[in-house]
RNA sequence: GCCGAUGUAGCUCAGAGGUAGAGCAUUCGAUUCGUAAUCGAACGGUCGGCGGUUCAAAUCCGCUCAUCGGCUCCA
């Protein structure tokens, strides 16, 4: 499990699907993917209008737009971005007709050699023989295409500028090779339902051994509405950012003098972890596992055993040199909960063995790809292996998938999206374990009665295995849980029981991990709930407001008595008014203030204000405790 | 790593060759206050780092570090 990239339990990578959902109900998606389409061809022409000397390369549509990639010298600035955004709405006002025409291979490949565009020619190589090849046209195919019709607006236009937009004359045209589908029309695009986002970089053909591009993303819409809607969830995502509450809220820090991708919990972040860590012991406890420690860094021979020397390297730090022996900080648990395995000798009678460990690994990421806590250099992983006998597949699967749901739905994810994936072309292992495993996974989902999608041959090469996306509060889907059999390590390893005929046998090897990555789960956290976290997650569940210092005793004293019952509980020192009391609390999104003034100290009572429900009156301690635990029973917000 | 952008006080940001700024936070003083900002003062900076150009650099140039947006979608 631990070597390739499509190893999802080991892959410390976002994996944020993009806004797959629609801002608004998407009247008719196929229309819509052919004005995202024709976007890309328009955006490719205005630029091509506005700067002759670029080349054109490819233009897909995405789950909420289009791009296209541009062979350009000199980059394109947001200024240029305005430009092009205008070029595009006189292109589309001129309601220019789309073409489609067949053309043959030897044709249009003259053609292409004409305006000398090799990225184009590359891409026509790249097309089967037999298939139909196709060309579209926005404009008149009369017309001609640029950059003769650069020299057309030159004579329609005695000084073209490159700056102002370039009204097109109805004789001019541009076309592309592409396969469509396109619209008819670019009048069917509603002006104001497309904006260009960015520029990025980008390599051709996704390969950074080539040439290195500049990509244009836009976004496209059918009406202006689902536009705004778009960008307003692009604002909410914003809003949720977790490197911006994580900073706003004092929960972490990332710092310059200590490197990238290096976390810093800060006291509330810590907090809060020692709560999930604390559940997630118990709840794995419960579930009949057994909890390790293990080094942090080992004699890298292990590491050649495991195979990770020769397959993982590039995710590897450099080993260190300890008394002339190289040793190397872990970037996987694995090969320490299996030699913790050979330490003894195992009876099947001992089997299933569950052991679990939050264990904490350190992964060489490059530095561009670093993400708060979503994508870092070391990090902690909720992992677990199982090592079972054959026939306890499917019943240890199911376990994991009971125990899975279980942990994500207290963390407020109920929506899941499951995929099995199953033997790629590459595979260690036999034929019938592979039956055998994939089986009992299937076997397991079924029981479990989840639906699932098939991603035949993605699994790992050492197995099959179960990915699960959670879905957040706006939409947006993540990887985190990720259960996957394993037929090498034990190979590698030797590793074996003893079975009923006094046999030595090879034991099923089953990683899997809930959260995934602690770090990233709780980036993920603080996005899903942005920033207002559940009662029994809140740093800080409650704090006392004194109207006026003379309540300090009183609230000093309630502040005792909660804490003694186990709540997260301060006061407020600072000699502020009321008001900014509360207002700091609520920027601090602190579930709970319990206001005391002269009142509440005679008569021994707490004035209550939840963030969620403003004032809600007055109570004692009791009363207080009652409403609590009911709201940390149920683990939602207040 | 690569392409582009951005780094100014603890935070959010202004300043664009000529004395380093604001609000918030912090500290001190006054105020003792009833559901989202009391008033005043003080403190706070090698303008990310190193080097260069210049009489003069936060500002221009080079390198470097970090952060941000991308680098999967394939005519």
């Amino acid at each position: 499990m631990c070597y390739t990239d499509n190893d999802n339990r080991y892959n410390n990578s976002p994996m944020v699907s993009q806004l797959t959902q629609s801002p608004l109900q998407i009247a008719n998606l196929e229309q819509l993917e052919r004005i995202r389409h024709t976007c890309a061809h328009i955006m490719a022409m205005a630029v091509q209008i506005l700067f002759p000397e670029t080349k054109v390369t490819i233009g897909p549509t995405t789950d909420t737009g289009f791009y296209y990639d541009f062979d350009r010298p000199q980059p394109f600035t947001p200024e240029d971005l305005t430009k092009i955004t205008k070029q595009m709405r006189f292109i589309i006002k001129a309601n220019l007709p789309i073409i489609r025409e067949e053309v043959t291979r030897e044709e249009i490949k003259v053609e292409i050699e004409k305006l000398n565009e090799l990225y184009k020619l590359e891409i026509l190589d790249s097309i089967p023989e037999g298939e139909t090849i196709t060309r579209y046209y926005i404009g008149s195919p009369d017309g001609g295409r640029l950059p003769d019709v650069g020299e057309k607006l030159k004579a329609a236009f005695p000084e073209p500028s490159l700056i102002k937009p370039v009204k097109i004359p109805p004789t001019v045209s541009w076309w592309d090779l592409c396969a469509g589908p396109h619209i008819n029309y670019t009048g069917e695009i509603n002006p104001d339902a497309f904006t260009l986002e960015s520029v990025a970089g980008a390599y051709w053909r996704g390969d950074e051994t080539k040439a290195q591009l500049q990509r244009i993303y836009g976004t496209a819409w059918e009406t202006p509405e689902q536009l705004k809607a778009y960008l307003k969830q692009q604002e909410e995502a914003k809003r949720r950012d977790h490197r911006k509450l994580g900073k706003e809220l004092k929960l972490f820090s990332i710092q310059e003098g200590a490197g990238g991708g290096l976390v810093f919990w800060h006291p509330r972040g810590a907090t809060m972890r020692y709560i999930i860590e604390d559940y997630w012991r118990k709840a794995h406890l419960d579930a009949g596992y057994e909890l390790l420690y293990t080094p942090h860094i080992a004699n890298l021979e292990l590491w050649k055993t495991s195979g990770h020397l020769d397959f993982y390297r590039e995710n590897m730090f450099d080993s260190m040199d300890i008394e002339q022996q190289a040793y190397q900080i872990k970037p996987m648990n694995c090969p320490f909960h299996v030699l913790t395995y050979k330490n003894d000798l195992h009876s099947y009678r001992e089997l299933p063995l569950r052991w679990a460990e939050l264990g904490t690994v350190y992964r060489y990421e490059r530095s561009g790809v670093l993400h708060g806590l979503m994508r870092v250099r070391g990090f902690t992983q909720d992992d677990a292996h199982i090592f079972c006998l054959p026939t306890q597949i499917a019943g240890e699967i199911l376990g994991v998938l009971n125990l899975t749901e279980k942990i994500l739905s207290d963390f407020g994810f109920k929506d899941y999206e499951v995929n099995l994936s199953t033997r790629p072309d590459k595979s260690v292992g036999t034929d019938e374990g592979w039956e055998l495993a994939t089986n009992a996974l299937d076997r397991a989902l079924n029981t479990k009665g989840w639906d699932y999608l098939e991603d035949k041959g993605g699994g790992a090469f050492y197995g099959p295995k179960i990915d699960i996306k959670i879905k957040d509060a706006i939409g947006r889907t993540w990887q985190c849980s990720t259960i996957q059999v394993d037929f090498n390590l034990p190979e590698r390893f030797d590793m074996e029981y003893v079975a009923a005929d006094g046999s030595r046998q090879r034991p099923i090897m089953i990683h899997r991990a809930i959260f995934g990555s602690l770090e990233r789960f709780y980036g993920i956290l603080i996005e899903n709930y942005a920033g207002d976290f559940p009662l029994w997650l809140a740093p800080i569940q409650v704090r006392l407001l004194p109207v006026s210092e003379t309540q300090r005793p009183y609230g000093k004293a309630v502040v005792t008595m909660l804490k003694q019952s186990g709540y997260r509980v301060e006061i407020d020192c600072t000699g502020e008014r009321l008001g900014k009391q509360i207002r700091n609390a609520e920027l601090e999104k602190i579930p709970v203030v319990a206001i005391v003034g002269k009142r509440e100290v005679e008569t021994q009572t707490l004035s209550i204000r939840t963030r969620q429900q403003g004032d809600i009156g007055t109570m004692n301690i009791t009363e207080l405790k009652e409403s609590l635990e009911e709201v940390l029973a149920k683990k939602t917000n207040i």
